[in-house]
DNA sequence: GTCAATGTCATTTTT
DNA sequence: TGACATTGAC
């Protein structure tokens, strides 16, 4: 077995004690870059050998692009063509519910509503309640929603004593009437589904038990309360888990991740065997002191020290230039630099806190040097995808209104607000979908737009094959041509990307299962399949850094209001979680780091000063003052 | 019903 | 700054 670096590795002592324990509960704490995908992937190895049918195991990684790499290294010669199922939470739980939507009343092939979905119900949801915009803001709500539910909160048994909460959970009411009317299922439907499914079908939750008898739950330290729920119910039964973590290394605390799951584990399962990973292999030996440094601040971790056999390496430069603009050029001459001295563009990435500063960077490095955003917009995410995408699932569905009203009018067929809403009355009363409701409509009256709209869904309904079914919605929808109308590099763009769209349907058409299900399925679910194979600089935000290394690392917005963000000041849980965000970010940088800083920069249009981060400021004593070192951006630097 | 011009507002992180 | 909604002219 090779590493990344190409040499041959053996495991470690702590690492061996891991992969062949005995199979009992356990819990691993590996701290950055100690090599937890190798114990995790050669512990499955393992117990395939050992005997156990692989298809018996179930792996849940944090992001599909994981449980990709993942599933490339468990050894296929020894499992033969069995497979272990490998996936997010959210992927295998989607599985599962495909199997057993009737039980639940949804169809095999329900929708998946993403984030952005859920937005734009909820904002047609305060429309149509003729409440006040400005005050139900669609994503807040969302979240407060997401919340309730992960809470198992029941909205019937809140009190609505005061009227802005009886606002909020009548939306919340017709939120669920809607996507149930679609057929459909949010995020925390499918996590909160299957545990409905498994506590009141006991055959079921037998029958998975046997199913996925072993389990393994990476990034434990992320999983929130439904989430550990789903796993105690699978393994309360036969004790095969194993859970790594490390609870420095905790930054979806928003999204309602709580690294207590790690102590609830060790009360659920009191014999669990502890193991410990504090060997890094990744970083050098400044960039681990300095991360130390940064995350030893914190209260209540788990106490562990990672170590290195690593050549000390160059210093970490802090670097405090005078604006936004300034360094984004910055960024540019490291750039330049490094790729001067023969390293690979994709050996270099750039962190941020938030998407919005990848723009000015962009703006130094577009036509200068080749990057790649990964996963700022998803690529699913883009208008032109979900069009057709839509457009699939309508024909999937008929019943989805919201892919309905999407594209009824893309391209324009002089469908507009009144048809719209006329049609959304002809549905109330039949109690029929939009669908339904528009072949009513056209009895009594004639619309030429929409007519055509509803022969082009029932003509589709007909094709069996996806990738003729996609050619004959882009080509007869119009759509395509509207976008060769409009002309201009923005219409070019899209037009590539529905080419690319198309690459992802055929290939998706030779696998096993090829249906439009399985496909849609995938949009909806998967992160960015991102080719890595180009050279490219990468550029992301920390959260998404989580999980990578790269040789150099520059992280940009090192200022306090940044990094740590102004909304967590006044919250210490919060300031903690920044504080391991930063870590997190820091502990990718396998060489050379880079923290960058500015003294001013545009924010929502108005520009305002920032003092460098309390982060940096901790270390690097020289700067403890509000501006220095003007443009110039000479780094200081710091040894240890 | 469409389009362009103007106005308003928000900015954390994401499966 | 720019995304997005609303307004007013055709």
């Amino acid at each position: 077995m090779k590493n990344s670096n190409n040499s041959y590795v053996v495991l470690n002592k702590s690492q061996q004690e891991a992969v062949f324990a005995d199979d009992t509960p356990m819990i691993i704490f590996a701290g950055a870059g100690s090599g937890k995908t190798r114990v995790l992937t050669y512990r499955i190895n393992h117990l395939i050998k050992s005997g156990v049918p692989a298809n018996s195991i179930l792996a849940i990684t944090f992001t599909n692009k994981a449980a990709r790499e993942m599933a490339e290294r468990i050894d296929t010669v020894v499992s033969g063509r069995q497979k272990p199922t490998i996936g997010t939470f959210h992927s295998v739980c989607a599985r599962i519910l495909r199997e057993n939507a009737h039980r639940l009343g949804y169809s095999s092939r329900f929708v998946i509503f993403d984030g952005s979905d859920q937005k734009s119900m909820i904002k047609k949801i305060v429309k149509e309640l003729e409440l006040s915009e400005s005050f139900y803001k669609p994503s807040m709500l969302v979240s407060i929603y997401s919340k309730y539910r992960r809470d198992m909160i029941d909205i019937e048994s809140i009190d609505v004593t005061s009227h802005y909460k009886a606002g909020r959970i009548k939306i919340f009411k017709r939120y669920e009437s809607l996507k149930k009317e679609s057929d459909g299922m949010d995020f925390d439907d499918l996590l909160l589904n299957v545990v409905r499914l498994f506590e009141e079908n006991p055959d079921l939750l037998e029958f998975y038990r046997e199913r996925f008898r072993h389990l393994f739950v990476d990034e434990f330290q992320d999983t929130n309360a439904i989430q550990y729920r789903l796993i105690r119910l699978l393994a309360e039964k036969y004790r095969s888990i194993c859970v790594v973590g490390d609870d420095d290394q905790s930054i979806y605390r928003f999204r309602g991740a709580d690294s207590k799951n790690i102590e609830l584990f060790m009360k659920d399962f009191p014999d669990a065997a502890i193991f410990k990973l504090e060997q890094n292999y990744r970083s050098t030996k400044a960039i681990l002191e300095f991360a130390h440094k940064v995350i030893s601040k914190n209260s209540h971790r788990t106490d562990k020290q990672l170590w290195t056999e690593n050549p000390e390496g160059e210093p970490i430069d802090f670097i405090r230039v005078g604006s936004d603009r300034d360094e984004a050029k910055k960024v540019l001459s490291i750039i330049e630099t490094e790729h001067g001295r023969g390293r690979n563009y994709s050996d270099i990435a750039v962190f941020y806190r938030m998407n919005s500063q990848s723009r000015i960077i962009e703006l130094e490095l577009t036509g200068v040097v080749p990057y790649k955003i990964v996963k700022g917009h998803r690529f699913y995410d883009r208008r032109e995808i979900k069009d057709i995408i839509s457009y699939m699932q309508l024909v999937l569905n008929r019943n989805n209104n919201v892919c309905f009203e999407r594209i009824v009018n893309v391209p324009s067929r002089k469908v507009g607000k009144k048809t719209i809403e006329l049609l959304r009355e002809e549905a109330l009363k039949n109690g029929c979908s939009l669908f339904d409701a528009a072949k009513l409509f056209l009895k009594k009256r004639k619309n030429a737009g929409l007519d055509s709209f509803i022969g082009l869904i029932e003509k589709a309904e007909k094709i069996g094959s996806i990738v003729e079914l996609f050619d004959y919605l882009i080509e007869q929808s119009g759509y395509m041509d509207m976008l060769k109308n409009e002309g201009g590099t923005v219409s070019e763009n899209r037009i590539s990307n529905i080419l690319e769209l198309k690459n992802a349907i055929v290939e998706h058409s030779k696998k096993e299962d090829g249906s439009l299900e399985a496909f849609l399925e995938l949009t909806a679910l998967t992160d960015d399949s991102n080719d890595i194979s180009e050279d490219n600089v990468n550029l992301m935000t920390l959260h998404a850094s989580k999980g990578l290394e790269f040789p150099v690392v520059i992280i940009v917005g090192t200022d306090d209001g940044i990094i740590p963000h102004s909304n967590s000041f006044s919250d210490p849980e919060q300031l903690q979680e920044e504080r391991r965000l930063f870590y997190v970010g820091i502990t990718r940088a396998k060489e050379k780091l880079y923290i960058l800083s500015a003294a001013s920069r545009m924010i929502a249009g108005s520009l305002s000063g920032f003092a460098a981060s309390r982060f940096a400021r901790e270390h690097f004593k020289e700067n403890n003052y509000f501006y220095f070192g003007g443009n110039n951006g000479e780094p200081i630097r710091k040894y240890w």
